[in-house]
DNA sequence: TGTACATCAGTGAACGCGCGTTCACTGATGTAC
DNA sequence: TGTACATCAGTGAACGCGCGTTCACTGATGTAC
C-alpha cells in the first residue's frame, strides 16, 4: 500500500475510533455530531467528507464491522463446540468475551437495533438474521446427529438470540462477577427452551391451544 | 377543577401527545428539540417551562404513564387468565394488544430502554422488573396449584418478559397477520421456556454443566 | 354583588452557541517521461 | 536519476440555521374583603 493510501486508512480508523468511542460515552448514533466526531479524530471537520459522504455511511461502516465480528465469535464457538461439546454453555461464554472485548460494537448494534436510522436498522437486522438463521442449522444438525429430535427448531434459536442479545445488554456494564452470573442465567434459560423444544417434539405430548 | 387549572392540564397532555407523535415518527427520545414539542403542541417554545423544568422531566412523565399501562395490561390479563385458563396465549394476545392500542408508549420504551438518558433507562428497568416480578409471582403461584413444579420460575418470567417485548419490537410495525403469525410463535416460545423448566424441575433430570 | 389586588399560563424578542456544509487553497505524494 | 505535472488528503474561513434559555410583559382567572 502506497504511503498516501497508508494514511487515508489511518485517518479512517481513528474516524472509526473516535465515533465509537463516543458510543462508549453514552451517545447514540443519532446523537454524533460530524465537528465531534472530528475533533475527537484529531482532524479538520471538513477532512470528515474525505472519507464518508455523510454519518450515516459511517454508521453503515461500523455496523459492517460489528457483523463481521459477530461472525467471527459464530467461527470461533463452532470451533470451540467442536473440541469440547458443551455447546450451549460455549455459546454462552463465547458471546460474553465478544462483550468484554467489544463492549463498544456491542452497544452500537443494541441501541441502534431500535434505533432512528431506518438504514442501520435495517444492516443490524440483517446481521442478527444471518445469526439467527447460522444458529438454527447448527442446532438442527446437532440434534441429527444427537437423535433428538427438535420441535421448531429455528424458534428455538431465535428465542436464544434474542435471549442473549438482550440480557446481554444488561452485563455490559456490571462488574465481572455479575456477568458471570448473568451468564449463568442465560445459560440456565437456554437449555430450558432447548429441553422443551425436545419435550414437544416427541410423539406422546399433545400440544393444546 | 378550577378554568386555570383545566387548561393547564389540557396544554400538559397536548404537550406529551406532541412529544409521543414525534417519537412514532422515528425520532429518539433524546432527538427531540423543545422547540419542534412546542410547535407541535400548539404553543410557544417558552410555554413549555410551564409545564416541564426540561425534556427529561418529560421523558420521566412519558415513561410513568407507559408504566402505568403496563400494570393496567397485567390487571387486565390476569383477569382474563382467571376466566379461560390459557395463561400464556391470553397473556401474549393481552400484550399484543397493548402494542396496537400504545403503539408510540411501546415505542417510547423499545428505544429508551437502550437510550441515552440514565434516568429513563433507570425507570424503564425498573418498569420491566416490576413486571417480572409480578411474572415470576403469578406462574410461581400457578405452578403450585397445578402441582407442576417449576425449576428457577424467575429465570422463566425473566426471559419470557424479554422475549415478549424484544420479538414484540419486530411486530410493532407489521401487518395485521404478520402481528399474528410473531404471536403465535411467542406463544410457542414461551410454551418450550415453560416445559423444559418443568422438566428439569423433575427429580430424575440430571442437569450436567 | 362589586371592587381591588394577586396569581400565573402563555408570549415574543433577543442572546449566544454548535452545527453541517461550501469553497478555494496547500503541499506532500504519486506518475510520466 | 531528475524534472514537470497531476492527484488528492487535509485545511481554515465563512455561511446560514435551529437550538435552549432568559427576560420582562400581558391579560385572563382567582381571591379577599
Amino acid at each position: 500500500m502506497s504511503i498516501r493510501a497508508e494514511q487515508k486508512e489511518k485517518t479512517r480508523r481513528a474516524i472509526m475510533e473516535a465515533a465509537l468511542k463516543q458510543i462508549g460515552q453514552d451517545k447514540a448514533f443519532s446523537n454524533l455530531s460530524l465537528r465531534e466526531v472530528a475533533r475527537e479524530a484529531g482532524i479538520a471537520p471538513t477532512s470528515f467528507y474525505r472519507h464518508f459522504q455523510d454519518l450515516d455511511e459511517l454508521g453503515l461502516a461500523l455496523v459492517d464491522e460489528a457483523g463481521l465480528s459477530l461472525r467471527q465469535l459464530m467461527r470461533k464457538a463452532r470451533k470451540r463446540i467442536a473440541e469440547n461439546g458443551t455447546a450451549i454453555r460455549t455459546s454462552v461464554e463465547t458471546f460474553m468475551e465478544f462483550l468484554n472485548t467489544n463492549p463498544n460494537l456491542f452497544r452500537l448494534l443494541l441501541r441502534e437495533k431500535a434505533g432512528i436510522s431506518q438504514d442501520l436498522r435495517q444492516a443490524i437486522q440483517r446481521e442478527i438474521d444471518h445469526f439467527v438463521s447460522e444458529l438454527t442449522e447448527h442446532i438442527g444438525a446437532q440434534a441429527n446427529i444427537r437423535g433428538h429430535d427438535l420441535y421448531r427448531h429455528e424458534l428455538v434459536a431465535q428465542a436464544m438470540v434474542t435471549l442473549v442479545f438482550n440480557q446481554g445488554a444488561d452485563a455490559v456494564d456490571q462488574s465481572k462477577a455479575q456477568k458471570k452470573q448473568i451468564g449463568e442465567d442465560m445459560i440456565c434459560q437456554l437449555r430450558m427452551m432447548m429441553l422443551g423444544s425436545e419435550l414437544m417434539a416427541k410423539d406422546d405430548v399433545v400440544v393444546v391451544s
